[in-house]
RNA sequence: GUGGAUGUAGCUCAGCUGGUAGAGCCCCGGAUUGUGACUCCGGUGGUCGCAGGUUCAAAACCUGUCAUCCACCCCA
């Protein structure tokens, strides 16, 4: 095949039948993140490359597809929302109303090697919200994903959650030096792929020795038939016996409570039962909650998070996590606003998309096609009719396609419409146009009827 | 950035130890000038990813290169 006809690597064409899927999920998230009181902005695909990179480490950096445009500004196409939404807020601080409770849908991009579930051009759905250090943002956030992801039919999936300040202190409690954490946090991120034995060798490719493992090890080390809460206390307990440093024994307990908070206020349903308003509701909830993990080996990537932080990923399709966030509190303060509290999710919607399309093949039959009926005509003199007839129909809601064959064939046409997926296909010849009517066939039955235009549309409503 | 696999017709692919390309589907025309799913007949379509090299001869072997997919890294 011709490298010419190619799109460019990573990015894709969509045919009219992928893009009902791809709709149909982003108007969903679009529906619930409205229904959870978010309101939608949108911002510019380019920011200055010096805003995107302030503060996305070097990885990330990379990434970054970069470009100057004709007055020599360094400008790049944003690579997720957050760094854009720093800016967006500083900018526009004085005319939002805080909390700030925003979602964007858009194309972000990312210059990195294409794979299963990778794509260099991409969707992200991000919600967050900027202006409150109260951990009922978290709940919230966690709440409005399992929500989301119900409606879109998601299954068989699990929501990970785990801290910044307890990766911190655990890592210091482990005797790991502050310059050898973000190595140590990568190979434990890994833990489930490469096991044990693949974790300390990579810290021993890092001079991170195999007993600071050990009591990493230790401190994480539960009872399975522990709850989460109790996991969190008692690792409450270990961190105060092995951490010297009060500062550091004081934020890795804050991020304890923290996460103790958000997994308690899951429960709530649960505790107060009687107070809800239906018993479908508690289930909700309770699933909910249940869905929630704490999971100490996750990490994340992206500099910036200061709190919790929390991942969703399939347990079934091998696709990576599909959703993921947490809490990056001041982050607006580089960009020049005041400090606030701020935490947000991601939803990747391509691999949403690619997850539903493999695991539900027969979804698409369920949303309904976009053109219903298609008006042909056998000669120039029923033209006007064929065409007023189409006007009626659309004005009154019916999706139509009017024929543009320069030489009406009432074959090709009824071929054409069938393939196409058209439900309905009207003829207008010289009986239909002598009695104003037209004859309207449902190319699956074959049944056919002459009828007038408002006998077509109420027919084609029920 | 690293490793593996694969590039032959619009699509899916076959093509043996080198002898100069084939099937099915699609598309187009006809049987069928107001009715499509089946059938039948006919037809279009390929610098065998690209560039070198080996050879009397390369789609096949060698080298390089590009692209795609998968995995690592990292991440949605």
């Amino acid at each position: 095949m011709s490298k010419l006809i190619q799109p460019p690597k990573g990015t894709r064409d969509f045919l009219p039948e992928d893009m009902i899927l791809r709709r149909k999920v982003m108007e969903t998230i679009r529906e619930c993140f409205a229904l959870y009181g978010f309101v939608e902005i949108d911002s510019p695909v380019f920011e200055y490359f010096e805003l995107l990179s302030r503060k996305c480490g070097s990885e990330i950096e990379k990434e970054i597809y970069i470009f100057e445009d004709k007055a020599k500004r360094k400008l790049g196409l944003r690579f997720e929302f957050t760094s854009p939404l720093g800016r967006y807020y500083a900018t526009n601080a004085e005319k939002l109303t805080k909390p700030f409770k925003r979602y964007i849908i858009g194309k972000v991009y990312r210059y990195e090697n294409t794979q299963a579930g990778r794509y260099r051009e991409f969707y992200q759905a991000d919600a967050d919200i900027i202006g409150s250090y109260s951990m009922n943002v978290e709940n919230e956030l966690l709440d409005l994903a399992f929500f989301t992801l119900e409606k879109l039919g998601m299954e068989n999936y699990e929501i990970v959650l785990n801290s910044r300040k307890i990766l911190d202190g655990i890592i210091n409690a482990a005797g790991i030096d502050e310059s050898k954490k973000d190595a140590a946090l990568r190979a434990l991120d890994k833990a489930a792929k490469i096991g044990e034995g693949g974790v300390i060798k990579e810290f021993k490719e890092n001079c991170i020795g195999e007993e600071n493992y050990r009591s990493f090890m230790r401190l994480i080390d539960f009872d399975i038939s522990l709850d989460d809460e109790k996991k969190l206390s008692k690792l409450k307990e270990r961190i105060n016996e092995s951490v010297k440093d009060e500062t550091v024994k004081n934020k890795t307990n804050e991020g304890i409570e923290e996460l103790l908070s958000i997994i308690k206020n899951f429960k709530i349903a649960e505790t107060v039962g009687g107070e809800a308003v239906d018993t479908e509701v508690v289930d909700t909830c309770l699933k909910a909650g249940d869905t929630v993990k704490f999971d100490p080996f996750l990490v994340r990537g992206l500099g910036y998070y200061t709190g919790p932080i929390f991942e969703i990923k399939s347990k079934d399709v091998a696709i990576g996590s599909f959703a993921a966030g947490g809490r990056y509190d001041n982050l607006v303060e580089l960009y020049g606003a005041r400090p606030e509290g701020a935490c947000g999710i991601s939803f990747g919607v391509e691999r949403i998309i690619d997850i539903i399309a493999k695991k539900n093949k027969d979804i698409l039959k369920a949303i309904a096609l976009p053109v219903r009926l298609y008006m042909a005509y056998l000669s120039e003199n029923e033209r006007t009719f064929a065409l007023q007839t189409a006007k009626f129909l659309r004005l009154n809601g019916i999706n139509t396609e009017l024929s543009v064959s320069k030489e009406p064939n009432i074959g090709k046409e009824i071929k054409y419409a069938d393939k196409k997926g058209i439900e309905y296909f009207a003829v207008i010849g010289e009986k239909e146009f002598s009695e104003r009517k037209l004859s309207l066939k449902n190319l699956k039955t074959r049944m056919e009827m002459l009828v007038t235009a408002e006998e077509a549309i109420k027919y084609l409503k029920q």
